[in-house]
DNA sequence: GCGGCGAATGTTATATTATAACATATCCAT
DNA sequence: ATGGATATGTTATAATATAACATTCGCCGC
């Protein structure tokens, strides 16, 4: 679904906009956080929290292993502050393609080649806003997961 | 959410649907499928694997302890024919309020207590499948979970 | 009835995901 | 430099889920 010409770029780009944020907020962006925001931008699909922690230790020896809790407290510090989503029919995490401007967000999640493609829609937001309004509820939380199969590995091969 | 003067009828209710269900699609609704979903039914809110193990380990005595693989095929069995559904934000299972007219359905969650209402929305299907089309994505499954707090939480207590 | 086949369940073990609880280190304002 | 808040280290374990193989059950044709 993305076609970066340079990955690289992708990542310096994330990393360098929650810099900037965590900056303006006063929030800590620390040597583990940076890391971990890194890996979770491996690529464009959700990545599991183990394989965070796996790929951490194989990157620092210098740091001792690192430990499960370690990779949670990074991974709950950028979910909150919006740098990274939960994917939760993954049990997995993706970066914020855009954690500035943010309402709620949905995901278009490749079955296929594993990326997801964060949207927001005015449409779908409405149309929640409308069904929360009509059964008296006050909505807090949104999570909308759409599984399926990209243009791109549609066209690529026959499914 | 749910007003039910009787929940036994809910859950009867529950239990008769499925056995014709299964009947007309000539599957085995099995003794423990039975009581798995009558578990899965004890109240209107999704409940864990595990407290449906638990609860059958109390249950019923003259089967040896029940294990974690009989319960998730259990769970198995009913999900992919339509009779409980899982909430992945939750990591819990709650059962189908409507398992024969079935479309994309999606859940309003109150996180006060506890109980998940099964909706079906046109204006919500009928977004996510533009948003598909304009992304060129061919959408299989749709997680859309709404959690907040129900009018009745709101009614009776200061949030 | 009975023999055989596929579906369901039993059983053991373990994989995967996540957090509790407490100790230590680091940051930074004063 | 020191104290309080924040972050990380460390140990242990909780919670969720599945792999793999053995056994039993239900049904169908004979």
């Amino acid at each position: 679904m993305y076609n970066c010409t340079s990955h690289k770029d992708c990542i310096a780009d994330a990393l360098h906009q929650a810099e900037e944020i965590c900056a303006a907020r006063h929030l800590r962006f620390t040597e583990i956080r940076r890391k971990v925001l890194e890996l979770v931008w491996q690529n464009h699909g959700p990545v599991k929290a183990y394989d965070i922690l796996d790929r951490l230790d194989g990157l620092d020896h210098r740091i001792a292993a690192i430990k499960p809790p370690t990779v949670y407290r990074a991974l709950d510090f950028l979910t909150e502050n919006g740098l990274v989503h939960k994917i939760n029919s993954l049990n997995a995490f993706v970066g914020c393609s855009h954690p500035l401007r943010h309402k709620e967000c949905y995901f278009l999640i490749c079955s296929d080649c594993g990326e997801a493609k964060e949207c927001c829609n005015p449409d779908i937001i409405e149309a929640i806003s409308k069904t929360s309004q009509r059964n008296e509820f006050q909505a807090e939380h949104v999570t909308l997961e759409i599984t399926g199969e990209c243009s791109d590995c549609r066209g690529s091969a026959a499914s």
